[in-house]
DNA sequence: TTCAATTACAACCGTTCAGTTGGAAATGAC
DNA sequence: GTCATTTCCAACTGAACGGTTGTAATTGAA
């Protein structure tokens, strides 16, 4: 039979991205890999290299696919609340993403950085925020995106303490994801919504006191009102 | 020299905690824990048990300490804000709880219940919660805590987002956390807020209408506001 | 002083792991 | 058909790992 190198490949991919989802790199077994895919480990250090390399292949492909189909779309403070739904539904259907975020966060050092398609896409998507946040700061419009993917992905990882702040009551996990979902849509509009409001207010106050204004008389706003 | 059997058993939990917080359970090292507490690792299996244990052990100590030296002051939803505020700033000077309680979520299955102490920590905390708050029932006391508990964690650890996010900007680490605290506190009060709120549009619409009402239209009071 | 229990440690053990090798089978260009 | 190249795989390697063991030192109570 002729060889299907894009097929083994994509096998040997999907297993590594099961298997570095549920265990992490550290504890991730090669071997599995390569029984899940039906495929020699050789081929995995042919393709991919390392097992760190094979984990960075997997986050980038991952990730991509969800770069790409949550898009930005409306306009206004509410965009921002819609956008962290549809967030919240495809990490919710996809299932290995949060965790893979989180792993990478945990067991690779701060210098990932080097990633210029990923740092291209969340440039985009803050500058898409700025569109939507009159007068917001690229470095607000970040914390409001983190705070977004924070909450989104941070949920499906805590999930263990779910048995302990919600109990087993009445409501299902279905239930529950519904309810959060809301939580989420809300507040995330409430912070769009608050940051204009700040923006605005240290507009106004460099305008009247034109220069050595301390930040923190600024930030103050967003606390009082 | 008299044995400090205290001493060891302490220098052991120091060097694990370290030790687990950086590489997480899987890619934790006994041998590394045993060189920098200066101990034989023999005495790890005797004082503590296996390496699971370990952990739970690590895990059990450091939770314990941050559930005590963080108390909830004050009264109404403010109450909240300031609470998560002040969690934000201990798990900033902590350094490890973040990660252990992430590692806790990717590595532990979901059957990690049965902390009996932790559970009835948690329960205290969501009725001092529901005392803040008038009318708001456990589930929504208990997101509400969920979502303050999901954020604070999640920052730390997400640290190397902030490059893609935030950028190599004018501010530094310090002046970022100032300003993410502001907002972590401000959300946090805003939510409370709406807890109250819905429920009291909840008791309102229940009290109108006695039984049969679809959860979803409650929902929705959250939502318009 | 005796002695059982505890603490400590170096050396060890069986297993598992990431990564490699050598060679067989298949491919495609000529 | 020839042959260089690529795909594939079973078997291998050397190191690292979690966990144990045998034994010596120390303790405190009898």
């Amino acid at each position: 039979m002729a060889w299907d190198t894009e097929r083994t490949k994509r096998l040997l991919l999907d297993a590594a991205t099961t298997e570095f989802s549920e265990h992490g790199l550290a504890g991730a077994r090669i071997d599995r890999i390569a029984a899940a895919a039906g495929v020699n480990k050789e081929r995995i250090y042919q393709y991919f290299g390392r097992k760190d390399d094979l984990f960075a292949a997997v986050l980038a492909h991952r990730l991509r696919g969800s770069m790409d189909e949550v898009p930005m779309l409306g306009a206004g403070p509410g965009a921002v609340g819609d956008y962290a739904g549809r967030l919240f539904d495809h990490h919710l259907a996809d299932g290995v993403i949060p965790r893979l975020v989180f792993w990478e966060g945990l067991e690779r050092g701060p210098a990932t950085a080097a990633d210029a398609a990923r740092a291209a896409y969340h440039d985009e998507k803050v500058e898409r925020f700025r569109e939507l946040l009159p007068g917001v700061d690229r470095a607000a419009a970040g914390e409001l995106l983190l705070t977004i993917v924070s909450l989104v992905n941070a949920w499906p990882v805590l999930g263990h303490l779910d048995a302990f702040l919600i109990g087993g009551g009445s409501a299902g996990a279905g239930d529950r994801a519904v309810r959060r979902r809301a939580v989420l849509v809300e507040s995330a509009t409430a912070l769009a919504r608050d940051a204009i409001a700040v923006a605005a207010a240290a507009a106004e106050n460099a305008a009247s006191t034109p220069r050595g204004v301390p930040a923190a008389s600024v930030r103050r706003v967003s606390e009082v009102q």
